[in-house]
DNA sequence: TCTGCTTTTGCGTTTTTCCGCAAGTTGATT
DNA sequence: AATCAACTTGCGGAAAAACGCAAAAGCAGA
């Protein structure tokens, strides 16, 4: 198991909440910072003093409260802990799981472990830390259908994410098109609309719209 | 604003973060407290000493950890408050939000503010806080819906939310009266699953299925 | 037991969604 | 300029969902 963990979250609550957690599998010897340049500079000092860090957990976003930051988002943490520690586990924990980011940090930096904030989250911690104490990776469910296609997932467009947003709000999708016009929104036509929502059921793996509504639900996207 | 507040709940990350939440609006005199037992006790005996708290925060559910406790749930704690200091204000926070449960939180305790957790807790919260603290009630967007209409959603039977979960797994509803027979669930025909759902819109407020599902996605249904 | 209400069920129609086909568009690569 | 792949769009038909109607079943209260 972990010997020395550096966890990286700016909103308190939900750093202390971690820790109860990793508390619960016995696991103390946890440090935090609640911002990026901190963190990074806690783990350059950590492998200079030759104790370093055997896992990084992080979240990717954070408020802009700091005046002299330079790395403003988990995934530019990531980019530099890389860079400095390679081998250092990375569990990644997050509220929004924009989908090119996820798939950036699982395909370019190899991030171990992948959690979105919100239902069954501490389960999901405490998964990820045993799979990832193994040598393994975890993802947690949601997000791994996402890479069970050829698709190119990177960028949800931001009218892919209208779609299901107007979807989930009631809208029939044969209205859509309308408010695509009205708006001034292109490729609104019924049948682009028809053939989004297919591709999107087949990057998210749902069978049916109701489905595809309830799993960008659970990951949040929406 | 409230000057003494008493926050009943077991799970220690959760009572930090709301904590730190009431810190954000000012309020520090916040005293909490894991099990309902000794809650009821707090009370009691801030009301002797002429100090009572004005507000009440608390979950619904605890864990069975403590061996002398009789008071096993929030409802339970809220029947036995509303006895002995009815004008304290009272707002559930809850992960778990039984439709049935809250309904008779609502109309028979009149509590003054439901927050389901999950997204956007915090801001439920500091609307709940500040709404109650002006003597009006607020309860969360989804679970509103449910009290705009006339019928009684008390219970929403197994079945129901066995429809819900099997829609929102990716079964067509054209599928489900299979699955009702396969399993020998009583009223399960194709004409009475679509006059269920029916049902199960006008009592949401939805208009289409995919509403319907991230509806009860967003409750915490399913 | 009778009455009135809700739920269940079947049937048939309308509406909506789904999807194949084919032609046109766009944008990147060679 | 030619090419290729992905996206857009329209048309039309198949599949699924939505819904009205009406009969039957179930159930609670007078």
């Amino acid at each position: 198991m972990f010997k020395k963990i550096l966890l990286v979250e700016d909103q308190q609550s939900i750093s202390k909440g971690l820790k109860s957690i990793l508390n619960d599998l016995d696991i103390y010897n946890v440090e935090t910072s609640d911002y990026c340049d901190n963190a990074l500079l806690k783990i350059k000092a950590s492998l200079a003093k030759k104790q370093p860090y055997d896992l990084l957990i992080t979240d990717l976003s954070f408020k802009d409260d700091y005046f002299l930051k330079t790395i403003g988002s988990g995934e530019e943490l990531i980019e530099q802990v890389k860079k400095i520690q390679p081998d250092l586990k990375i569990i990644v924990f997050s509220i929004q799981s924009k989908v090119g980011i996820v798939k950036k940090l699982v395909e370019d930096y190899a991030i171990d472990a992948f959690i979105s904030k919100g239902r069954r989250e501490s389960e999901d911690i405490k998964k990820a830390i045993q799979l990832v104490s193994k040598g393994k990776k975890y993802y947690s469910n949601s997000i791994l259908t996402l890479f069970n296609n050829s698709r190119n997932i990177s960028q949800l467009s931001t009218s892919d994410t209208l779609i299901l947003k107007l979807l989930a709000s009631g809208l029939k999708q044969k209205q859509i098109p309308e408010h695509f016009k009205k708006n001034n929104i292109p490729s609104g036509s019924k049948r682009s609309i028809e053939y989004r929502l297919q591709e999107l059921k087949i990057m998210f793996g749902a069978e049916t719209l109701p489905q595809l509504i309830g799993i960008v639900k659970d990951i949040g996207l929406i």
